[in-house]
DNA sequence: ACGTTACATGTAATCGATTACAAATGCAAT
DNA sequence: ATTGCATTTGTAATCGATTACATGTAACGT
């Protein structure tokens, strides 16, 4: 195994027959050598295969051209469309992407510490609004102001930008939906507790039901955990009820999936006996039987303002006291799990 | 903003009273410093709130302590098992994982081929067949003998070692379900032609319809991409046929539910007027309507399986001349979307 | 012809951690 | 008391690219 050396930039300079320097500036910074040289450097590299080596570069810039992305799971494809926006924006800028699953990632809060410190990335986005505690009061985590923003979720008492979808508003509008259909007993099935999008989703659907003058019952409000089968659970809880709502709300497209499936199991149709809503219009929302009727979220272009929004805190070098929020709206979309009762 | 510069390691040497060296030794092996110096470096360490640098690190060590995964497609639900099977492991022995969606990444193949070049990672896992010979033929990739593994898919004429499902095995036992419930108008639906499993998949089911004495017809052999829609294409074209297949094997299981969805639309059922197979058991799969029949993978045991070849590379320097190529069992799930014509 | 400016390039310090090697210390055996 | 060995710690070179600063050169105006 002849393991030739990889070749670095002093392997360019001599054969270019110039001084690192101007490799690295014909490199990084072309406009600054005179052509005749940037072609030969250029050539040079060419010949020699020459690849820049990250880590020294990072080590003399203190800076990485990597931003960490946080995802609660990746195995939901609800997250997809905002990576891609995500991706996108940050590769137009230069900046590569490294994602980490906060469910998977086996080595626990200390390993994502260690991203975090201008050493591996020049900021973060979280999607994950459960960040424990002990890695955002760490040593160092305030003092070093490194740029941090949150995008789908975010946390409850700390102060970081964010952008969200409009939880209010979709809760608002699948009630509407159901309500206007001629709904009166209206049900709803939650994510874990602890997530802020359940809680503000939950929440606001007891909101939106006191105001259609709906009443609100809270054995129909059913705990759940944005899996399929949490919703399937609840299905089998629905046919033992004597006193069943007629609708249900779902935290997530994955639960009304489990419960319209379970139901079926048992020969009980979606809508001719229970209108199903769901959030989040995953790609599978509208090929399912029955087409689902659900809340659509800007999930692309969610994915590239909280990219924009990182890249003014990285350039600013932090966010100083203007923590950004920002909320965008989201869409009923009628398909047909849902029908007069 | 009163940026306090990082800690770095002096700093710690400093509070703790002891020399860098020592410092870094107490870190990264503990056991070869005294437990009380042990111990006052630790002190000093989380006192001073002290991160490594990676980069310095890993320019002195040449190392760096993770690897590239290049993902075809993050979206796809069905490679987050696959994921965590890798994450598991290699998170296990110390790694971390630098997830790519090749699809995604806007940057093109040069923004991968830095990863390549032991700047940014120890070794690579693929779990895309379809990399751009550009990439793997680039001047110093042979030479550097940087260990490189595939999953899942592969590469067509490339040595690499690889680890693989039994697409062979999954065909067959498609097309003997469908042929032992007494269909002999079997039709298939494939991925995007360039694709290996495609290719092979297609392949075995010629072979497997052959061998049971199955007639073949071209024209029941549908082009598709592994996307929802596709499958609803064929479904309209299938409506529009005079002489139809009574059954379908789909090449995955979104090709199969985007199928089943256009047919309902039109008020075709299945499986009582179409028996539909899928290939790779996504979640969903089982929470469908009807619920799908298809193939299942071992999708975590082959990232586990994929991972610890990669190991096995790294710690070696490379793989020399032994290119292991791994292939692991499938099975059919049997639910709902198949019956006798 | 001379000074000024703009541009191109080279020299060498630097980023922060690791580690080969040297040095110091303590202990046991002779 | 002396030697040898093991253990612990320190000194300083090193990884590879960047960049502040110095130097050199050409072009221009007066």
């Amino acid at each position: 195994m002849e393991q030739e050396a990889a070749p670095k930039i002093t392997d360019v300079a001599r054969v270019a027959g110039v001084s690192t320097a101007t490799v690295s500036r014909a490199l990084s910074k072309p406009e600054t050598v005179a052509k005749q040289t940037r072609e030969a450097v250029l050539a040079a590299a060419a010949e020699t295969g020459y690849r820049i080596n990250l880590a020294a570069r990072n080590l003399r810039r203190r800076s990485t051209g990597a931003i960490v992305l946080l995802v609660p799971n990746l195995g939901n494809p609800f997250f997809s469309q905002i990576l891609a926006g995500i991706e996108s924006t940050l590769s137009s800028r230069g900046l590569s992407t490294l994602m980490v699953d906060t469910k998977h990632s086996g080595s626990g809060d200390e390993f994502i510490l260690d991203y975090l410190h201008h050493s591996r990335a020049d900021g973060i986005i979280s999607l994950d609004g459960s960040l424990p505690p002990s890695i955002l009061n760490s040593p160092g985590m305030a003092a070093e102001n490194l740029p941090i923003v949150f995008g789908c979720e975010w946390l409850q008492n700390g102060h970081y930008p964010s952008v969200r979808a409009n939880n209010e508003q979709g809760a608002l509008l699948a009630i509407e939906h159901l309500a206007s259909l001629g709904h009166s007993n209206i049900g709803y099935i939650n994510g874990p507790d602890e997530n802020v999008l359940s809680q503000v989703r939950k929440a606001s659907t007891k909101r939106a039901l006191k105001d259609r003058g709906v009443p609100v019952r809270e054995d129909w409000f059913f705990a759940g955990d944005f899996t399929l089968e949490s919703g399937a659970s609840v299905a089998r809880k629905w046919m033992k009820m004597e006193d069943r709502p007629s609708a249900i709300f779902c935290a997530n497209d994955e639960i009304a999936f489990g419960l319209i499936s379970e139901l079926h199991q048992s020969g009980i149709r979606v809508p001719d006996q229970l209108s199903v809503i769901g959030y989040d219009d995953i790609d599978i929302a509208k090929r399912y039987i029955p087409a689902l009727t659900t809340i659509w979220q800007p999930r692309f272009e969610l994915g590239q303002t909280v990219a924009e929004l990182l890249l003014k805190g990285v350039t600013d070098g932090g966010f100083g006291d203007t923590i950004q929020v920002k909320t965008l709206p989201v869409r009923l979309i009628i398909r047909q799990s849902t029908s007069a009762p």
